[in-house]
Order: C-alpha cells, then sequence, then structure tokens
DNA sequence: ATCCAGAAAGTTACCGGTATCAAACCTTGT
DNA sequence: ACAAGGTTTGATACCGGTAACTTTCTGGAT
C-alpha cells in the first residue's frame, strides 16, 4: 500500500479511503490511486484491515458434514445474501462430535470472524463459553433449541416428526415404525416427536417400532429387516434420514414389496431423489434455503447494529405427500 | 496478550513462544503463562499471527458447486489431512462462471491464504494473474490441465471418458450415444475423450449420438427422450454428469425399456446410488478422496519449503462394471 | 479582502502478534 | 575459577492496514 501511496503521491490514508469510501475523495486523486492500484497489481490485506478495524467481513459456516447434500440448500441461501453484500463466507464440517465442533468454533474465533452459522445446536459449555465471550453473533439453525446461544432461524425437528407421523396416522396406518440414524443428535429430538404423536394419539409406545440403523441407503435396508424380522405387523415406516427412506424402498424392491401396499415409506428430509424414485416418497419439506438465507440476514443486522423484535425464528416445514404412502 | 504477559511476569514475546514453541520455554515459565492464558480465557489471535508472520494455516479450497456430493469426498481428502495439522480449510463455491471464480480467489488472496485448491481447470488470465503474483502455492484437481498454473493432482477427465468408451466398445455396443451436461467445461473435456474412442476404433462420429442436457435428473430424462425421438438405434448411453445416470435408468423405467437389453448406460461419476439403483450402474470410479488428500499434501510440501520433484500428479482412475452394461 | 464552516488530505498511534538481534543466564571443560 | 558456547528471555521494530485527530483547502457570506 505504502508504493500505492507513493506512485499517487498521497498519503497511506487516502489509498485506504479512495479503496474504501471513494465518495470522499475527490475525483482526480480517486483516479490516480486507482490507477497505481491497477499498475502495480495490488491486492488488498484483509488481514491487516480485519486487524485494524477490528471486523471482519468473513462469515463462518458450521455443518455437521459436507457429505450430505441436505446442507447445501443452507449453503447456498447464506451464500447468495452475503455475495452481493461483500461479506465472505467459510464453510467448515465439524461431525458430531462436541469436542469437533469446539475446536471450529475456536478456530474461528481466533480468526475474528464477524458472525457464526451454526447447524448442530447441542454444544459443549466449553464452546458456549467462548462464543458469549467472544461476543461474536451466533445463529443456530439446525433445530430450535430450548437454551438459545443467541439467534436462531430453523424448523424443529420434534414438530416436524410429530406432524408426519399424525399425517401417516390419519392416512389410517397403524403401526407406524420410525427409522433414525443411531448416536445422532437431531435423530433423537425426532424420536421425542414421534413419541408425542403416539401420545397424543393414545397409542402404546411400542419399542419394537423404533429402529436405529447406520446412516446412508444401507441403513433404510436394515430398518426393512429388522421389520421383517421384529415386526411384520408394521404398516409404515417413517424414516427420519435423509437417504434412508430410498435404500428402504430399494430394499423392499428387492424382497418384492408392495410400497406403499405391504408398507408405506416417509422420508424426513426432501431431496430431490424422493420425486425421482418409483413410488415418489412422501416428505417433510424443510425451509433449508430459507434457513440459510435469515441466518444470513439475522447476522448482517446484528453486526450492523441493528437490534433484532425476534431473535428466535420458526420457519416451519411442509409435508410433501406422494405415492408412497 | 499483553494482559498474559503482565499476570505471568514475563514479557509479551514470551507468551508468544510459550504458545507456538512450548519447547523453548522452561518448564517453570511456561507454566505460569499457561495459567495466566487459562485465567484469563485467552483466545490467540490468528489474524494478528497471519499478519505478522506472513504465513496462514488457512487452506482455501474452491469447488464449482457445493449441491453436490461428489466433492464431498475431496473435501474430506483435504480436511483429513490438514486437521492433525493444524490447518485449517475453508471451502467456497465459485459456480462455472470464471469472473466468479476470479471474484473467490481474489477475496483468499487478499485473506493471505497459505494455500489454495481450485477444482476448475479454466481460469480466467486475471486469476491467474493474481495467483502467480501473490505467489500463493495452487493445486489443481479437477483435471489435468495443458498449462498448469502450479501443481496439480488429478485424473483426467478426457482419458477417463475415452477409456470408458472403449470399454462400452469392446462389450460389444455398436451405437454408443454420450450425454453431458450444456455449457460446463468439463463436459466438454470428456466428449473430446469420447471422440478420441471413436476415432480409435475406426466409426464415424455420429452427431446425433452426442447429447446435451440440463443438469440433475431430468437430464437423464432428457437424454432419453432425445434417443426415443432422434437416435432410436442407440444401444448405449454414457453419461457424463454425477446424477444424470440414474435420471436416464428411472426414464427408461418409466417407458419400460429394458436396461441394459434395450439400452445400456453407463455413468461418469461413481456416486454411491449407482450401487443401489437396480439395475447397477456401470461406472468410472474416480479418485476423489485421493484427489483431495494429494492436494492437500502436495500443498504442504511446498508451503513448508520442500520442492516438489513431480508437480502434476495423475491419479488415474477404474472402470467399475456393473447390471447396466 | 476577510473570515469561517465544512470538506479533503495528512499525521500519528495503535490493532495484536512475531522476527530479529542483543542481553542475561546456565553449563561444561580445563 | 574462568572463558567458551549454548539456552532462555527481553527489547525493539515492523507486518499492512484503519481510527481519531489535525492541518490544509475550498468556496461562499460578510
Amino acid at each position: 500500500m505504502r508504493d500505492v501511496a507513493e506512485r499517487a503521491g498521497v498519503s497511506r490514508m487516502t489509498v485506504s479511503r479512495a479503496l474504501n469510501d471513494p465518495e470522499s475523495v475527490k475525483e482526480g486523486l480517486r483516479k490516480r490511486v486507482l490507477s497505481a492500484v491497477y499498475e502495480l497489481g495490488y491486492v488488498h490485506n484483509h488481514l491487516a484491515r480485519s486487524l485494524s478495524s477490528r471486523s471482519s467481513k468473513v462469515i463462518g459456516l458450521v455443518l455437521p458434514s459436507l457429505e450430505n447434500s441436505i446442507f447445501a440448500q443452507t449453503v447456498k441461501g447464506v451464500s447468495d445474501l452475503l455475495r452481493p453484500l461483500g461479506y465472505h463466507l467459510m464453510v467448515t464440517e465439524c461431525g458430531n462430535e462436541p469436542k469437533d465442533e469446539e475446536r471450529v468454533i475456536a478456530a474461528f474465533i481466533a480468526q475474528r470472524v464477524g458472525g457464526l452459522i451454526l447447524h448442530g445446536t447441542h454444544h459443549s459449555p466449553v464452546a458456549v463459553r467462548m462464543l458469549q465471550g467472544s461476543g461474536t453473533p451466533v445463529v443456530e439453525n439446525g433445530d430450535i433449541p430450548a437454551d438459545p446461544i443467541d439467534m436462531v432461524a430453523s424448523y424443529s425437528n420434534r414438530e416436524a416428526a410429530r406432524a408426519m407421523t399424525l399425517h401417516l396416522a390419519r392416512l389410517g396406518y397403524q403401526q407406524i415404525a420410525f427409522a433414525a440414524l443411531a448416536a445422532n443428535p437431531r435423530g433423537a429430538t425426532r424420536s421425542l416427536g414421534y413419541d408425542d404423536a403416539l401420545a397424543e394419539l393414545g397409542r402404546p409406545a411400542d419399542p419394537r417400532l423404533k429402529i436405529e440403523v447406520s446412516r446412508g441407503f444401507a441403513g433404510g435396508a436394515e430398518a426393512i429387516a429388522h421389520i421383517a424380522a421384529i415386526m411384520p405387523e408394521a404398516d409404515a415406516l417413517f424414516c427420519a434420514g435423509d437417504v434412508m427412506a430410498v435404500g428402504a424402498l430399494f430394499e423392499c424392491d428387492r424382497r418384492g414389496w408392495k410400497v406403499p401396499g405391504r408398507l408405506a415409506i416417509a422420508s424426513f428430509d426432501d431431496l430431490e431423489l424422493m420425486r425421482h424414485v418409483s413410488p415418489a416418497i412422501t416428505s417433510l419439506h424443510l425451509p433449508r434455503y430459507e434457513m440459510g438465507k435469515r441466518s444470513a440476514e439475522m447476522l448482517l443486522s446484528r453486526i450492523e447494529g441493528r437490534e433484532l423484535p425476534v431473535p428466535v425464528l420458526d420457519l416451519g416445514f411442509e409435508i410433501v405427500q406422494r405415492a408412497s404412502t
């Protein structure tokens, strides 16, 4: 920057102003500065800028996994909002271990990001302390937590699971099985919603209807195997994981089970794939894109000093009824 | 940091050393410093560190899209290597527009990342100039470019497409159609490999066999519609895009076409889904994970000053023959 | 012509660390 | 006991910007 200043025959401060707030520098000088910038191929150093101004135009996004296309929409929502405003997005994966999330969060704070979006809602106490201590604005958006760190923009896993279970009951299914990923916090929350629904319906909670499976397509096949072996009376299966429902459908195909004749299948996430398999799978459509966009909005409001009227935003969900139920 | 130093009764320099190179500070002082750090809840400022040391522990990864699960493996490869070494990964999406990529690259350089991994191999001249001017180590890894910016770790799209086409010919298919995404640079390169193979086989290049489609499952359906309408003699379809082959398979199902009886289908990328649909789809298995891992390795070697024996690494590919061909 | 308010440009100090070199402190061999 | 040589620790400058304040220009109004 010194070089640019010398070349343009002005002070460093003027260069800084010409770049960050062009209006405040007179036409002539501004032109001299900008052409010097161009000639020298100068690239602004955001590091120094952030250090000096104590504010950064980088927003961090922490996701449980990047392997999962369900988060793509959220990323897009955040990114679409941020890009035109000159903010940059930094995405990181944190797995399901609170310890890993802690490390990722520490790294973000160490870099003094302007704000943070966390997909998870279960955080280690250390992480929470760091976040609150650092004063970084935070939005959580994978669920509606009982005790938010700062702001929230999400749907409720528990409510959504409850709604889908009631929907299946309304369609006349009597023995609704529920399959979730083992050791997955969101799966556990969804399971509560399923319980809520059964309780509302006055149905007993049969442990044979609750299935824990591994991730991916394989999980769906495991769920079907469980039903075949332990609970053949089940007439509907509600899969609380992304591709699990498709795996279950494929497995039914292999076994010659009619869907929904022998077993109805419903899915938690409305991946594009759900519309394309045959039969198309009934799904909960979650506001993934909206979550990203609103999270980013809330963050920017806070960063720019506007206090928020509603720091907890419930974006709801939608049941998409298709041929599989 | 000043507070920590005062509390421990040492100089700031000693604190810095106790944190970055504990060996170099004697037991007693180190303990005093570390407990002061803990008591004050001090979080290191990476911004200042990078600015001062002119080196950053952040690696940037630029992907065309995050919606696409094929990149997940690459992310994982990079991340697995980086994490234990204390480096952090920053992932960004750049679309297929060179202008967008340019903006993303500029932002990374402005933040003085330690190294950059680019998935694309078509870059605007401005981007190349910025990269070379800034001296940032770069690995390209979506293809083997004719004229690399710096280092490369990839497979060759052209070679892979050629190999699959020859494989289909070897299986006896006479009229092999090829479908690629419209306006996709990698699609165009793959198309060249398909041409190579036909030329080697001495078969004429029939323009009716080349199909341009839109992305997603829909593209596969379009390809089948094209074949039905324009080129019903085709007996095999080679899809040069991720989920396109599955879309094509579903469409065949809808039309009652036997796969591979009426039409064989082969895919470019070996998504997990390919194994689970029925029939399972023959695919090119690409070294996605390896690409990420080796890219990160190369980057770190360069960053740590080790010159590399082979700055262009061809990681090959593998044809996985399944029931669809 | 003089004065003055507001705009434009410059000065200085500091953001929070590390590089570099000098000073103080130990060992060890003779 | 002392010089030599290696380790620890400290002092100072600087990384590349911006905030806050000061000075210098402007262009009317008096």
